[in-house]
DNA sequence: CTGAAAGCGCTAACAG
DNA sequence: CTGTTAGCGCTTTCAG
């Protein structure tokens, strides 16, 4: 900039007036620092103006897979809204690693991003209380946030596996078998709580048989379907706790003799086509992205409210899978 | 960490390299500047230090949609090297626009980013120039750069197509249609050109009405399906020239009331539990990322070599929608 | 082993 | 309308 004020003749002043199209600049001296500009290829720092500002117009987002169909969209909506405020998006996957998230939080601390939004894999937050404290705006979303008050954005969970088990015994299934994530994440807890809550309504019991979390690789899932379909009492039903629960059960499903109903949390992008299609639970990842960020750009311009828990409804989609009758036993 | 080291009673360089765990402190005072810290919630200000340093640690991705399943692997992929060298990412979703691809690019060069990943949404990338020539590292992926010289990672666009139509006309069709993105998207139109010389391979015409690129709206890509159906020389089956194509297509066919074959340019999550499977040349959208990400590190490190052109191969995967015999016409 | 001074590139605050 | 000065928070340099 030192170099664009001498070659053009001016103060230093006067070409950060111009960079930041501030007015009080004669057309003329405009046009010379320009030109000034272009022949030095010169590019505002950054991080100076930073330094000097305050703000950095930038919002740190951690996830827990950036490739994960069910956050990417969710990872678009917090961009579109941050785009739409003049703010970057810094970003970082904690691959469900409490320490890793802590990391990245961290890490966008320092690098003084004006706000923060997480989605937990951890379930102590506290390490946020200082960042906080010196002014990050920050909220969950998904999950909520452990040991702080803070904002959180999630989906109706309970109510969301509460009604899709409700569906399967609808229509007639008694014995359902519940395959979800591991139990440290809120989520999987929520839902199988949902499932219990559903079952206990309809004065169901539920054996230790029927339910599982864990891992959600294809060989576990896998290996609890199997389980779960075997033995005295077979389900005749799953519920599935989450999108990568549901695609692997479908792949168990589909080589089976006889039909097994299915719903599942979360819905697939080809859901509709396979036969039958996919009874679903869909939440509106876009949406809690959108909320989450909505709610930090009214916290940075200064909304001084309480933490608030927004809790945005589910929807089942009824496709098929989930109206097939229970087969003999 | 003014404040730490009065605190701490000690200078402002000590505290500056217990903070960056640099040699030279005693065991006490570092004890002394660590309560400093904890007490005051201090955390390091990186725009600072960025600012005296030079480097940012981190790298900016231009993308063309943070949400759309083929790009979300690519993006944890970078992600993942990214991290690996110790650097933060920061990207954005061009929109398939070129002027929004510029303000991003240029964004992330005014944040000063170590290096620049880009999928091109425009043609024109001199506006780069003055960055690259001022040290930001830059590689292209999936598409290449436009009036300037660089790296640039890419699919074998038109030998995946190529391979993906003969394999179509090795199961007796002889009338295929193309459906593909808009024509100023370079793999659009590689796809095409691989269409075209399978066709021709094999001595078969391309009238007009067979090729349609243009935006891959599920509106225009089933409209035009159903007229390359319908009239006197019905197509017997399709080369889809992206996922999103491939979707729609999916729904159209799957209300006809005669099987038509597919083969999808770009593999899908449930691509093999439908029914038929889809037949699909698929990239390694990860391996794309991965492989573009490196070779920015290695510029990074110092790497001189002239700017290289790296083509991944693609892979043909039969599932059954593109072993479909052509029905009677 | 420790600290004081200079300066990275920019903008706020004030003169002219 | 334009320029000067100070200082954002850190690291580098060099001297204790």
């Amino acid at each position: 900039m030192k170099d664009v004020a001498a070659r053009a003749g001016v103060g230093l002043k006067t070409v950060s007036r111009v960079v930041n199209g501030e007015p009080g600049v004669t057309q003329d001296t405009e046009r010379r620092v320009q030109e000034a500009i272009t022949a030095l290829g010169f590019r505002r720092n950054d991080s100076a103006r930073v330094l000097r500002k305050g703000r950095t117009s930038s919002v740190g987002l951690v996830l827990e897979d950036l490739a994960d169909p069910f956050y990417a969209p969710l990872n678009r909506a917090v961009e579109e809204v941050a785009r739409a405020h003049g703010a970057l998006l810094i970003n970082g996957s904690s691959a469900e690693d409490p320490e890793r998230e802590r990391e990245l939080a961290l890490a966008f601390c320092a690098r003084r991003v004006d706000g923060l939004i997480v989605i937990p894999a951890g379930h102590d937050h506290r390490y946020l209380e200082p960042e906080i404290a010196a002014g990050v705006a920050t909220v969950f979303v998904d999950r909520p946030a452990g040991g702080i008050a803070a904002d959180a954005v999630l989906s109706d969970s309970h109510g969301g596996a509460r009604a899709g088990v409700a569906h399967l015994i609808a229509h007639g299934h008694r014995r359902i078998g519940f395959i979800g994530d591991r139990p440290r994440i809120h989520t999987a807890g929520e839902r199988l709580r949902g499932y219990r809550t559903a079952m206990a309504d309809a004065g169901l019991p539920v054996p230790d048989g029927w339910v599982s979390l864990g891992p959600t690789t294809p060989e576990r899932v896998r290996a609890e379907a199997e389980r779960m379909l075997s033995g005295e009492h077979p389900v005749t039903a799953f519920f599935t706790g989450n999108n990568r629960v549901t695609v692997t059960i479908l792949r168990v499903i589909a080589q089976l003799p006889h039909p097994v109903a299915l719903v599942g949390f979360d819905d697939l992008e080809l859901a509709d086509l396979l036969s039958p299609g996919v009874t679903v639970v869909a939440q509106d990842a876009a949406r809690l992205g959108r909320t989450a960020a909505e709610l930090l750009f009214r916290r940075l311009d200064g909304a001084e409210e309480a933490p608030r828990r927004v809790e945005l409804p589910t929807r089942l989609i009824v496709r098929g899978s989930g109206e097939l009758p229970p087969g003999e036993s």
